[in-house]
DNA sequence: TACATTTGTATCGCACACGATATAATCGTA
DNA sequence: TACGATTATATCGTGTGCGATACAAATGTA
């Protein structure tokens, strides 16, 4: 391929995956506008769902986002009422966030969206088996992504 | 798979699209960033070096973007002398956006951004018969998802 | 035990995304 | 040819992302 092509918005790859991103968090929008969450807090709620109580840190390594941006989701999220956040007696410095009653509640209506979504996709024309061979792949992207000089956190990342 | 899993982060087929585009972002900043751009600038740059002087609706289209988003963002590049913009005598509703020289002669210099950094990641575990795959598959799901209902553009999508 | 370093969180500033809305120009049609 | 509908762009408000920076608590070490 010549520099010319390359140039070409056809034949970036980075592209189509900034596009199907932003698409699919636009079809997830309705399904999260009926819970009152956007889909970062959406994620942050898969988190706690999994195991609650963690600290800002724990959930910022699970979803690979630092405290500039999770402080204030949080915070939005208390305000919101779907989290409470606490000091930790062990170590001042480090805030616990937990699940409210009304998250907890929230989570079964929650479970079906995804399911939901890839219905419809699969109706149409994606196949099972592809949705499954594009999560391998793009998980084997991330490992390797967030390996990357640019993606290394500044803080420590022991899982 | 159970209501339970379902819920799990690593069952989600979102987030690791979501995480991968982020830090697929984050791995262009250095390169673009000694040009002096950003990300989705240098899409309508990619836009413009194939088709120079298109109107906002028209490039929108191409990045599925719409003018609530492209216009301060072509501001911006117009600002830092990248664009210039023009009414359209045709037709005084439409701004035709134009290449600078400046954004002319670093289009040498960005040719070679993609290829650079597919290098490194194909060096350490990704196949470039992979990359083509994923891009051929993100490119299907694109089409797929501009199609539902949540992402149909309230402009007419006459390409 | 002082004190430099590290760690966990938060704040600031900037640049997107995007729904809702505004405004002016153009078009369609009665 | 009026005039309502459509179209092209822009503005506003809110919520992310993220680099840079601040700050207090905890840790390591001389």
């Amino acid at each position: 391929m010549n520099k010319e092509d390359q140039l070409k918005l056809e034949n970036q790859i980075c592209f189509p995956l900034y596009s199907v991103s932003r698409l699919m968090t636009k079809a997830y929008k309705p399904h999260l506008e009926k819970l009152g969450l956007t889909y970062p807090q959406y994620l942050v709620l898969l988190v706690l769902w999994e195991n609650d109580n963690q600290s800002v840190n724990k959930i910022g390594q699970k979803l690979l986002l630092n405290t500039n941006t999770l402080s204030p989701l949080i915070k939005r999220m208390e305000k919101n009422e779907f989290l409470t956040r606490t000091r930790s007696e062990d170590d001042e410095r480090t805030v616990l966030v937990s699940l409210t009653l009304k998250a907890k509640k929230i989570k079964e209506r929650a479970s079906s969206i995804p399911q939901d979504l890839l219905k419809t996709l699969i109706n149409d024309d994606v196949e099972l088996s592809d949705v499954i061979l594009l999560k391998k792949t793009l998980e084997s992207w991330v490992d390797i992504l967030s390996q990357h000089p640019e993606n290394i956190s500044t803080e420590k990342n022991n899982k």
